[in-house]
Order: structure tokens, then sequence, then C-alpha cells
DNA sequence: GTCTATAGGAAGATAGAC
DNA sequence: GTCTATCTTCCTATAGAC
């Protein structure tokens, strides 16, 4: 993931004394703001917008600082335009999910869905978003910017933007999924309880805790094996 | 809320050119601390742990920076204590429905529950407390307060004590109300989606914007007026 | 118990070189 | 397209007076 913006370019002679970073490739600016965004995107769902650094996320992105700062004029501008990435990844998702449902390319995975759950339309679908939701938590990334985003109301762009982006996932699972406004709010709920547990890093005491466990089976169900997974990475990475 | 803390001590002459502040009045030590901590609940709920000052909160608290500093060690000490005295009242409210529902002294309330949902034990002890969290949201700052902490999990020490908050009060809902893991995890779901709601200000939008209003009713039900006119009151304190 | 003063250290943004 | 240097502001924490 942020493997690919660490490369750097150089004589190859490594640095005796001094601390200061290789100049970065020189890249087309268009490819350089995506890289900053994905690089963003971490950095912010991993410690919110406060919290957050621009060079923190120069560093990420294996850049300067001042020109994250340059390219997105400020922070805030960064933060709003990586959480329109984000935002858009979740919507498109769900979208490819209601489009290949309507399509009937999921014969296979309906097999595996609760069928007591209801086997409508709406109901079948609110289980699939909810397999394409948990499958983001994959990339952390986008479900956490998500999140800090809900709880930087105070920011006055920020919150305005959140406000709107949350409004337009619940119509999206309404309108275009069909789903009636009690189930709408109870699939957005459960996502609200992933992004939660997925926040507190419960994954991480997962073998030590049995009520951790108990709580994750059963929020995570089949995807708990590959949040598991994706938490050791994390740390790793961390 | 916060009237109790403005109130200062002096000659009664304003002051001319100085914008130091008056020195507040001399209370005691533990008194002082339970001021200091329901402004920090405020802050911290309001703006999260990075977003907020140790000067923000004295501020709230209406004495001077240090003297913050001085009484919590660190800023995250105080918000340590904050968020512990926080999910306190959560349990508290919940286990005070607890038992008022089993000395018998809810028949009113059982009155208006949704019969269709169940009508067992757990079945009902889950809707009073599901009230009983909405209640919360009037003091803004309790819940908000919490979900802070759920998202500040890169800061070791928060992100130890929010896990094992969250599995505090998922035990409780399980053992002392008895709701099976599936039921408590859909009960902490919908808390979480309230969390979300209050985060990003829906109440604000309510006249301006139909679907929030939509999700708002769908969600909050019979508390969604106290919940509107708390964000109004909200809204005049600034 | 409470304050003023301030040290010491980030962090965001700008200027300007290459 | 990218960096180094730096200005300025803000913030936590300490020292010490009252």
């Amino acid at each position: 993931m942020s493997s690919v913006a660490k490369k750097t370019v150089g004589t190859g002679a490594p640095e005796t004394t001094s601390t200061s970073q290789a100049t970065a490739e020189r890249i087309p600016a268009a490819q350089r703001r995506a890289l900053i965004l994905e690089a963003a995107t971490g950095v912010f769902a991993e410690r919110g917008y406060a919290g957050s650094t621009t060079d923190q996320v120069a560093k990420a992105a294996g850049i300067s600082q001042p020109y994250v700062v340059r390219m997105f004029g400020t922070k805030e501008t960064l933060f709003l335009e990586a959480l329109d990435r984000a935002q858009g990844k979740l919507l498109r998702a769900f979208r490819e999910v209601i489009a290949a449902y309507d399509a009937g390319e999921l014969t296979e995975e309906l097999q595996h869905l609760d069928a007591a759950a209801g086997s409508g339309r709406p109901e079948q679908l609110k289980q699939l978003m909810a397999i394409a939701y948990a499958d983001l938590i994959e990339d952390r990334g986008i479900l956490m910017m998500l999140m800090q985003a809900f709880v930087a109301g105070h920011e006055p762009a920020i919150g305005a933007r959140a406000r709107e982006g949350f409004l337009d996932i619940y119509r999206l699972v309404r309108d275009e999924a069909g789903l009636l406004p009690e189930t709408a709010r109870d699939f957005l709920a459960q996502g609200m309880l992933m992004n939660t547990l997925i926040g507190i890093r419960l994954p991480e005491i997962y073998e030590q805790d049995s009520t951790a466990e108990e709580l994750l089976e059963c929020t995570l169900r089949s995807k708990l094996p590959m949040v598991l997974k994706a938490s050791k990475a994390q740390r790793r990475a961390g």
C-alpha cells in the first residue's frame, strides 16, 4: 500500500551524516496528488484530523512537508479531498454490488446468505452490501477516514461534508438498494458498530479476551479471519 | 451546565486594559476537580483529544490553564479521567434501568414499548436501555466523549481504556440485562448510529433536509423532540 | 488553591532556490 | 515538480509568586 510511495531516486550512495531526505522521483502532478491522497487517507484514518500533521502525510508519501501543502493549499483541503475519495470508494463498492445483483451475477454468493433474514431484493442486497462493507475493512483507511470525519463535526467545513456524505450513503441504500427506512437504519447501525470495533482496535486483543472474541465473531461473521489478518499486517507495518 | 463555572470573585471594578483573567473563587480541590472534569468532558466531546487544548478546558472551567495541568498532570490523564467519568455515567444509567425494571417500578413505561419486539425481560430491557441511552444525548458530552475515545485508538493509553470500556458495556448488556450476543450487538449498533448522527450534528439540519428528518425520526423516535431542543440549546451556547 | 510568566517544542504555511 | 529554510503561531508543561 505505502510501499509504492517509498521509491526514491538518487546516486545510490547512502547519505553519510545528513538526515535530509532524498529528492523524490519527478512524476506528473496528477499522479502525485493521488499518492498523497492515499497516504493522507491512512494518516487521517489513524489519527484523525486534528491529530495528524502534514509532515506525517508527507513522510508517508515520501515527499517533503511543504510540497504537500503546496499541492493542496491547506491541511483542511487535503482532508476534505481524502474524505471525498473515501466516500467515493464506499459508494462505488455498494453500487457495484447492486449492479452485479441486478445483473444476476451473484448466484454463487446468494447461496451463502442467511435465508432467515428474508429472500427479497432489499433483504439480500442488505446482506451483500454488509459483506462489501466488511471487505473495505481490509483497507483500514477507507472506513476510518469516514469515521474520523463523523466525529469532526465541529470543524465547519468538515462537518458539512460529513453530514452530506452520510446522507448520500443513506439515500443510496434506501433508494438504490430499496431498503425501507428502518432496514436502512439497521444497516447503517451495523456499519457504525464495525467502525467502532475497528476504531478501538478490538481485533488486536482477539486472542487474549474471550468477550472481544465473541463480539467480533458475532459482528463480523465470515469476514472475521480477513479482519484479523489485516489487523496483524497493520501492526507489523504500524 | 457551564454557568456554574463562570463565577468569579473580585473588586467588582471591570478591568480596564488588562486581558488577564480574574482569580477564581477558592474552592476545595475535590470540588474543583469535578468542575474541571465536567468542563473537560464538554471540550473533549466537541473537539476530540488531539483537537482540544488544556486552555480551552481551563476557559470552560473558569480557571487558568496551568491550574488544569497542575491538577491532572497531563492532558492525557485529564482525558482518561473524563473518559472514566463518562463511562461511569453510562453504566450507571443502564444499571438503574435494570434495577428499576426488576423492582417492578416501570409499569408505566412498559405500556409505551413496542410489543412487536418481544415481551421477555431482555427484549423489554433492551428497549428501556435504548431510551436511557437516548436520554444521555441531552447531555451531549457523555456520549460524544466516549465516541471520541473510540476513534483515538492510536493513543496507546486511550486505546486500551476505550477497548476495556466498550467491552464493559457489552458485558453489562449481555450479562446483567440478559441479552443474547446478537441482541446485544444490535443494541450497541443502534447506539453507535445515534452517536454518529449526533457527531455529524444531523439535528442541526433537521428542518432543512427531509432525508435528515426521516433518518432522525426513524432512529430517535420519541426522543427526537428532546434531541432537537438540546441541539438548539447547544447552538445558542456555541 | 490559584495565578503570571515563560521555557521549549511542534506544526502549518510561505519564500525562494534548483 | 520538489526541496530547504524559516516565520509565526499555538500548545503543554514547569517555575515560582501570592
